[in-house]
RNA sequence: GCGGGUGUAGCUCAGUUGGCAGAGCACAACGUUGCCAACGUUGUUGUCGUGGGUUCGAUUCCCAUCACCCGCUCCA
């Protein structure tokens, strides 16, 4: 499928527009439309409805440990300046970057390295960005190389014996970049505001910045202690969250997908810790399900767990539920949902201050004046089983959903350009939108079959009886196959049609968006058709 | 952030060596029709992405800028 072709689809029938467009548009910042914004909140709210209020905290569910209760969140956007600290967003969000006005490539400042050298009476530093086991050798070929030697005149070269990296080497004059062939290279570095920086206050000087949040998950941290002494919940329970979050994308690109601003759909699953193992395993299984049962079926959709070295320090295991989008080059997958074991390291980080991811065990990271780098509330964030007495730090399951990706997702699962025959019974292309009557922004149209002879007034009678119950559409104006293809672009599954017969014996046609078939029910039946239809 | 491409009606696109802005589709109305993008008649739609410059005159040439697409980079 082009992705042209969806896009443009998306701005004709109002699912997607540009954020501001009539001022040319924003970079990463997009608008739902009419019909978008009733497919995203189905989304979400199929989400809500599956994991949270239509869960059930009393039977336990395959492939869990034991029954397991879930509750619901909502925290602002702006919090504590202080929780990005020990979140670690705030160290990881603020690289400096330097780029290489040669080759065009682009580094973290902090982790290109080098050795300075000297060789044919010049002395210069050979940065690189090659792994452990072979820099020096890289170091080695390209020194050699910008001054015109054999790998025999190895010997000419006189390294210095301490390793640097780029921040130590005030003089970036003297550089020989990663992938640069002269010195001098490399720009000043340069900062990288990933969070959305914001003032508090009306004076909001310098001292009153806040960041919008670039996850959700932490809003659910800050409030376990409140969540667990105002609901009676007992661990192993989950907090879920639906809402927007920010991150400045370095590059924003293909369509939503990496959006500034973008809505998240996060559990925060606190379990015991000798359980933690098989309740990540739960859900990451169960969120996979989820997606499948919503139409992402095939091999378009993967789980792919990480890999020992992918993983955070802390972490036993992560795994990505991951779409083949059809922007991304053939056999490439992208992100639509992470499940993380994250352990005790957020409440911990949050209680006694920024834990060290490269710590193990985890220790608190110490600054230069040996104190935390960065303090924790000092709250005692641990919780007690009253049933065995037992105290411990629970351990947390993420699966973190992006709200955004996953409507992109079935969007474009729901493309499809097929044939159906005209009044000729030659046929003709269509285009249909196969979302799952779940999802579908319009469950069902109604039409009289022409605009006379009683049919609109029955048809508007149907509209008024189903319309307390789904959103549906009414069309009178036009053939009635241009209404029926109408709808296929908007991804309507069902569309009721009165005709004459509906004028003797009270049925109509009903007719799939996707078989094209139709058959009869009665009016009565309708609303409890079109349910069954949806539900199943 | 770098390189390449694109930007004209709601959508897809044509066009102008610098001289009144075009088509198809869509949309609206009326009539005919009577189950899969029908036909006829009529009608609506544009700061030619934005800002500046050159020019008697710029949608066209020049500069800047913004957005989108592709490739690099990034992906926390």
């Amino acid at each position: 499928m082009e992705m042209d072709r969806l896009v443009s689809l998306c701005k004709r029938k109002g699912f997607l527009f540009q954020s501001s467009e009539i001022y040319g548009g924003l970079n990463g910042f997009w608008d739902y439309g009419p019909l978008g914004v009733e497919l995203k909140r189905n989304v979400k709210d199929a989400w809500w409805r599956d994991m949270v209020t239509g869960h059930d905290d009393l039977t336990t569910l395959p492939g869990a440990p034991e029954a397991y209760e879930m509750v619901g969140l909502d925290c602002t956007i702006i919090m504590h300046p202080q929780v990005w600290k020990c979140s670690g967003h705030y160290d990881l969000f603020h690289d400096y970057m330097v780029d290489c006005r040669e080759s065009k490539k682009r580094y973290r400042f902090d982790q290109v390295r080098g050795r300075w050298v000297e060789g044919k009476g010049q002395r210069f530093f050979v940065a690189t960005t090659a792994e452990a086991d072979h820099e020096q050798e890289d170091m080695q070929s390209r020194a050699l190389k910008f001054l015109n030697l054999r790998s025999k005149d190895a010997d000419q070269l006189k390294w210095d014996a301490e390793c640097l990296t780029l921040p130590q080497v005030p003089d970036r004059s003297q550089v020989l970049g990663p992938d640069a062939k002269t010195l001098g290279t490399l720009t000043d570095p340069r900062e990288f505001n990933l969070m959305f920086k914001t003032t508090v206050g009306a004076l909001g000087g310098e001292d009153d910045f806040a960041f919008l949040r670039p996850e959700t998950a932490q809003g659910i941290f800050m409030n376990f202690k409140n969540v667990v002494d105002s609901t009676r919940v007992r661990v192993p329970f989950g907090i879920a969250q639906i809402g927007k979050s920010f991150r400045n994308e370095i590059t924003p690109r293909n369509f939503t997908f990496r959006s500034r601003e973008f809505e998240q759909m996060e559990i925060e699953f606190f379990c015991h810790p000798d359980s933690s193992r098989q309740w990540y395993q739960f859900w990451r299984d169960r969120r996979l399900n989820w997606y499948t049962k919503l139409g992402l079926a095939g091999d378009r959709l993967r789980l792919r767990e990480h890999s020992p070295d992918e993983l955070s320090h802390y972490s036993t295991g992560t795994a990505d539920i991951e779409y083949a989008f059809p922007f991304l080059p053939a056999g490439d997958f992208g992100e639509l949902e992470g499940i993380a074991h994250r352990g005790d390291f957020d409440l911990r980080s949050h209680s006694e201050g920024k834990l060290d991811e490269k710590t193990r065990p985890l220790q608190v990271q110490l600054g230069p004046d040996g104190k935390p780098k960065w303090r924790g509330s000092g709250k005692d964030l641990s919780y007690r089983d009253e049933l065995t007495n037992e105290r411990f730090l629970p351990h947390v399951i993420e699966p973190s959903a992006g709200a955004d990706r996953a409507t992109l997702a079935f969007l474009c699962e729901a493309y499809a350009e097929d044939e159906a025959p005209d009044e000729n019974g030659k046929p003709q292309k269509r285009v249909v939108m196969r979302l799952h009557p779940r999802i579908a922004p319009v469950k069902a149209a109604i039409f009289p079959l022409v605009k006379k002879d009683g049919m609109p007034e029955i048809a508007q009678e149907i509209y008024r009886a189903l319309k307390p119950h789904f959103n549906v559409f009414y069309d009178e104006k036009g053939a009635v196959g241009r209404r029926y293809r109408r709808q296929d672009e908007a991804g309507t599954p069902f569309c009721i049609t009165v005709d004459s017969q509906t004028l003797q014996d009270k049925t109509v046609t009903i007719r799939d968006r996707d078989s094209l078939q139709q058959w009869r029910i009665r009016i009565d039946d309708c609303v409890e058709d079109i349910r069954r239809r949806i539900q199943s």
